[in-house]
RNA sequence: CGGGGUAUGGCGUAGCUUGGUAGCGCGCACGGCUGGGGGCCGUGAGGUCGCAGGUUCAAAUCCUGUUGCCCCGACCA
């Protein structure tokens, strides 16, 4: 151990600080940087790269379930945002606004959105008129911002990317079916491809996203212990139509409202991606989502076919499907080989004279720091092999850490003391209050996470007043 | 918005207490030796010391003001 932490004493480790740990494995990994702007950041390369591949994967498992893609003005006119009282009053501490246009003033002024609910309903309005033009499911991939007063790169800045799906539908059945269907392709998403492990469940009132009637929500542990909502969906009943007029004629002839909702997943679980699966040399990616898969790294590289073996090496790769790269710069290999562990490439091959010679190379792995012998012969099958056990494992390790660390409590002292030593979700019952949850926030700094869709009954009383029980909820301490 | 910290080449910093030629490490450029876990040697480029005032013969250093950034809290994806 002491001569592993001689590679890495540029990232501090996770026991010392887990935020400065956050910090320099960002910044290591060269994913993102600070800019003049106070609150936001410029995404390099290797951290949009990562976004690129989450679009990709998402905007795939949308189209399935019959999404299409729109794009909608960034500016909100004041009067379309307070149409919805408990929209404007949620969104408005946090809102940038614009007030002129060139050197005039303008009549109105607009904000920068910080969602678009009130945008596609605007939208929705003119668009929708009969039966015969419902379902609307659209979705958007833009930029949001929200005036943050404490900001952190990717879990919190003023400005960040996102897609944000808005339906309409003709009955309160579908648009629910639809918010649980969509919270369900980000579950699905998380597990398969980022290796997450994700809670599936539904907010408090007081957690809800301001104007739903209900929020439902994947909730993620990350590897301090601190929980992390991941993404959301959100059934706005007939609320918003109303407050915009939203109305179609049915078959019947009679005017109804639409039944809408909203769903989105964000940057910051390139931020989820680094606090459940990094470790002390730094990111640890998924190959799932990795943009490069296996980093080949050739070893004394001016030696004769060195480089030639190396590059046929990447190029067969890559015709088998594999994201592969080659890091030919003069660097020597221990500083390549921990380049690539701070940036989470999931196998690196090395490659030199000796295994030119004996037609081997090793394979390493990130995850677990494992190296391989394998044969050249057959190479491919066996890099995608690895990769897929790599994909599985680090799921498999994700879930127990998160499993390692989710107490059950039934007695208020249980349950603060669990608060104050173990960090982690603590599952307790809880009467539907929320003088409860305002308790138990000022008392064990604890908020709801979720009520999740698979309940157990651990006790006939509420956690927090002793009253009867109308949930099993999930709490912690959030991002 | 409250509390704390900090500001000196690209990055990290020393110098400030006690004013007097701005130093180091990393990185960068070039050359060479190297190469299986951040390798070595040599040469070189790069700084209005956050900004604005003030004190002084003289300010990175002392005084006043101001701004940015970071961390911790409250709010949020």
């Amino acid at each position: 151990m002491a001569e592993e932490k001689k590679f890495v004493e540029s990232i501090t480790s996770m026991e010392t600080d887990f935020a400065q740990w956050y910090t320099d494995v960002v910044k290591k990994a060269d994913l993102c940087d600070y800019t003049s702007v106070k609150g936001c950041m410029v995404i390099k390369p290797a951290g949009y790269a990562i976004w690129e591949n989450i679009q990709h994967e998402l905007d795939a498992r949308f189209k399935k379930v019959g999404v299409q893609n729109v794009y909608l003005p960034m500016f909100i006119p004041e009067s379309l945002l307070q149409k919805e009282k408990d929209h404007v009053e949620g969104f408005a501490p946090e809102v940038a606004w614009v007030t002129h246009g060139g050197l005039e003033p303008l009549q109105e002024r607009m904000c920068v959105r910080p969602t678009s609910e009130t945008l596609f309903c605007d939208f929705y309005a003119n668009e929708i008129h009969s039966y015969r033009d419902l379902p609307k499911v659209y979705n958007q991939w833009c930029s949001v911002v929200r005036w943050e007063k404490t900001t952190r790169p990717f879990l919190r800045s003023r400005e960040f990317l996102w897609q944000e799906g808005h339906t309409a539908h003709a009955t309160a059945e579908e648009a629910e079916e639809r918010t649980i269907q969509m919270l369900n392709v980000y579950a699905d998403f998380c597990e398969e491809v980022l290796a997450i492990p994700v809670i599936r469940g539904r907010k408090t009132d007081k957690e809800k996203f301001a104007g739903a009637e209900a929020t439902y929500t994947i909730e993620a542990l990350m590897h301090d212990g601190k929980a992390l909502q991941s993404g959301t969906s959100h059934n706005f009943g007939d609320g918003f139509a109303k407050a915009f007029g939203i109305q179609y004629a049915d078959k019947d002839n009679t005017l109804k409202y639409v039944h809408q909702t909203s769903w989105g997943m964000t940057t910051r679980m390139i931020g989820a991606l680094i606090m459940v699966h990094g470790d002390d040399r730094g990111l640890v990616l998924p190959p799932g989502i990795s943009p490069v898969q296996v980093m080949v790294v050739p070893v004394q590289q001016r030696k004769e076919g060195v480089l030639e073996n190396a590059r046929a090496l990447k190029a067969a790769l890559e015709e088998a499907g594999l994201r592969a790269a080659i890091d030919e710069t003069d660097k020597s290999p221990g500083w390549k080989f921990s380049e690539q562990e701070m940036r989470g490439i999931p196998v690196r091959i090395e490659m030199g004279p000796r295994d030119i010679a004996a037609g081997t190379v090793v394979l390493v792995r990130r995850d677990t720091g494992e190296k391989i012998q394998a044969s050249l012969e057959g190479i491919e099958e066996t890099v995608k092999e690895l990769l897929a056990s790599i994909q599985k494992d680090m799921l498999e390790r994700a879930r127990a850490h998160r499993d390692a660390h989710t107490y059950d409590a039934v007695t208020p002292e249980e349950f603060a003391k669990i608060a104050e030593e173990k960090p982690g979700f603590i599952r307790a019952m809880w009467c539907g209050s929320q003088e409860c949850e305002d308790k138990l926030k000022e008392t064990c700094q604890v908020t709801s996470r979720c009520m999740p869709f698979a309940q157990e009954k651990l006790a006939d009383t509420c956690i927090c007043c002793g009253k009867p029980a109308k949930a099993m909820v999930y709490w912690g301490k959030a991002y």
